[in-house]
DNA sequence: CAATCAATGAAGCCTTGGCTACATTGCCCT
DNA sequence: AGGGCAATGTAGCCAAGGCTTCATTGATTG
């Protein structure tokens, strides 16, 4: 019996678990956020748009755009724009703030913004409700 | 040369495909890391504490280092375990260093500690050297 | 009013990173 | 020495998220 490792170690896999999950939801929540952004500007979210501003082929985009449909968080008809249900805003909106407070945060502890703004696109998706209500204490200080 | 780019939207697909670029290499850091502690506490990283640390089946875990001997961080020879060479060696010392210096400056800035450990796991693959040296310089103050 | 062309959709391929099921190997222990 | 079991390896499946190529649709405009 190897009975030698008890300690600390046991709660690693649920940290890369959790990790691996948040990762899971990150390319549907830039989507959303991004079709959000395009509403607003032009009234719809058209997959050229969208695939463009993503930097990415348009298929790669229509196919996001399916996983969205599917999870509810979108609507669209062939041939026409793109459009967020209730769910989809909601979820928009909270992305949002959640990317601005930590840009916020990184400037405020000193980072350039260019830097944030490039660091935080990929930071976001991991940052947790308890930590981003820290990070909005920590700035109005 | 090209002019400088206008104002600031133009830069918004070379974010995202920023972000998708250093998420690819996420796995591969977090098992170069992995494969270093196991190193350090039993003089070599066996296939099956990888798997069961990381929280994957045992098969993931081959695939994965199958990918880091490709690309020259790893060394093995079938039924042993698993090495760093040199290469791999620096990456994991500098992901550790990161790691580290992430979950600090998240409990500076008021995360509770156990909070920072979980959203820094994603998190920090995204920290740009840059932005690492002022997080440093922030909790050096 | 029709033709052309841009935008969308569909099909099919690749890699990564999960998995399960099954085949091998090696090591420990009787 | 040999058996059995744990550890590795192998094969093959799946979904996601990229891609290219080709077909279809619709909207603009001559």
């Amino acid at each position: 019996m190897p009975q030698s490792k008890p300690p600390v170690e046991a709660s690693l896999p649920e940290r890369f678990s959790h990790a691996r999950n948040v990762q899971a939801n990150a390319v549907m929540e830039d989507y959303v956020e991004l079709i959000s952004d395009l509403m607003a500007e032009f009234g719809e979210a058209r997959i050229a748009d969208i695939a463009q501003r993503l930097g990415v082929a348009h298929p790669t985009a229509t196919k996001a755009v399916a996983r969205l449909k599917r999870e509810g968080l979108a609507v669209s008809r062939p041939y026409r724009g793109v459009f967020l249900t209730d769910a989809g805003a909601a979820l928009a909106d909270k992305v949002r703030a959640r990317h601005r407070t930590l840009v916020d945060l990184l400037v405020a502890v000193g980072v350039p913004p260019e830097v944030a703004e490039l660091d935080a696109e990929g930071m976001e998706h991991h940052v947790s409700d308890t930590a981003l209500a820290a990070f909005r204490a920590f700035l109005e200080k």
